[in-house]
DNA sequence: AGGGCAACCCGGACGC
DNA sequence: TGCGTCCGGGTTGCCC
């Protein structure tokens, strides 16, 4: 599912690809993907041109030359693609924009919106969120302070936007396999050690999958070899009864607060 | 504060 | 083949 590394992904691959263009036409299939009349939203649209790409947790921000942006979240299941009628991918497509003769999908959107908001509309939908974890300002220090005084299970803290944003039901526990921890234990139980760990392989992990491409099934565009490219690295999310890419004991599946929790039975503690 | 749960939505998987 | 049913997933909001 679109995570941080995910959006990050897309982030830099549209970035190189429709940052400067103008948009062309805009069509929407499903109102409910948007937040203002369709009519309003394509005036508004039309003839800008992105500026930037920004990412904020598991948002995407558009910046519009007007000086509006688009935000983005895929939710479960959405995705992006860019491309033509050509080769475009034969699912529902929320929203499309065209630059010309190349088009951005907006495919799956179920949960997922495509949003416009003016700086400070802007601000505020984002403003619950927590801090960024690959933020240079979030130190060690930083982490500390907001989990020391944590007292619910590793895993449902992690995904929980408030306290650290952009970590998601994949993600926690691929972390969590990375620092040898179970996610069902107790952040106030963790040993000193074991909170270090816990950070840098925060890190570790989202620096990893983005590097890779991000745990995705289908491609931005046509011969993009880099989104998904988690997916065959990744050690335990959807890997239940196959072995553990450490000790080999079965990968076993567990429901923690109504949550599909993947982990290595005998190598995390 | 933490935990549990229902609602949101609908494509896709599955069963018959 | 085709129809019906159910599930999943992030987020929000409500309750205990």
């Amino acid at each position: 599912m679109p995570e941080l590394p995910e959006m990050e992904t897309y982030r830099r691959l549209l970035s190189e690809r429709i940052v400067g263009k103008p948009m062309t036409e805009i069509e929407i299939n499903r109102e409910k993907s948007i937040n203002i009349p369709p009519s309003q939203f394509i005036q508004e649209l039309q003839g800008n041109t992105i500026t930037k790409i920004d990412r904020r947790a598991k948002h995407l921000i558009f910046q519009l030359s007007s000086g509006k942006s688009l935000l983005l979240h895929l939710m479960l299941g959405g995705w992006m693609y860019l491309g033509n009628d050509e080769d475009n991918p034969d699912r529902t497509k929320q929203v499309i924009v065209s630059f010309g003769n190349e088009k951005l999908y907006f495919i799956g959107l179920r949960l997922g919106y495509l949003h416009l908001y003016n700086t400070k509309e802007l601000t505020s939908e984002l403003s619950d969120l927590g801090p960024e974890p690959l933020d240079s300002t979030f130190t060690i220090e930083k982490f500390q302070e907001i989990f020391t005084e944590r007292r619910g299970m590793i895993k449902t803290t992690l995904v929980n936007q408030e306290v650290i944003a952009g970590i998601g039901n994949c993600y926690s526990d691929e972390i969590c396999f990375e620092v040898r921890i179970k996610p069902i234990r107790k952040f106030d139980e963790l040993e000193p050690s074991e909170f270090n760990a816990l950070f840098n392989g925060m890190k570790t992990v989202f620096h990893r999958a983005i590097e890779a491409g991000g745990y995705m099934d289908n491609p931005l565009y046509k011969n993009d070899h880099k989104t998904g490219g988690y997916n065959k690295i990744c050690a335990v999310y959807d890997r239940e009864g196959e072995p553990c890419k450490r000790c080999q004991t079965p990968i076993i599946l567990e429901t923690v607060s109504s949550r599909k929790t993947f982990y290595c039975p005998n190598c995390q503690n």
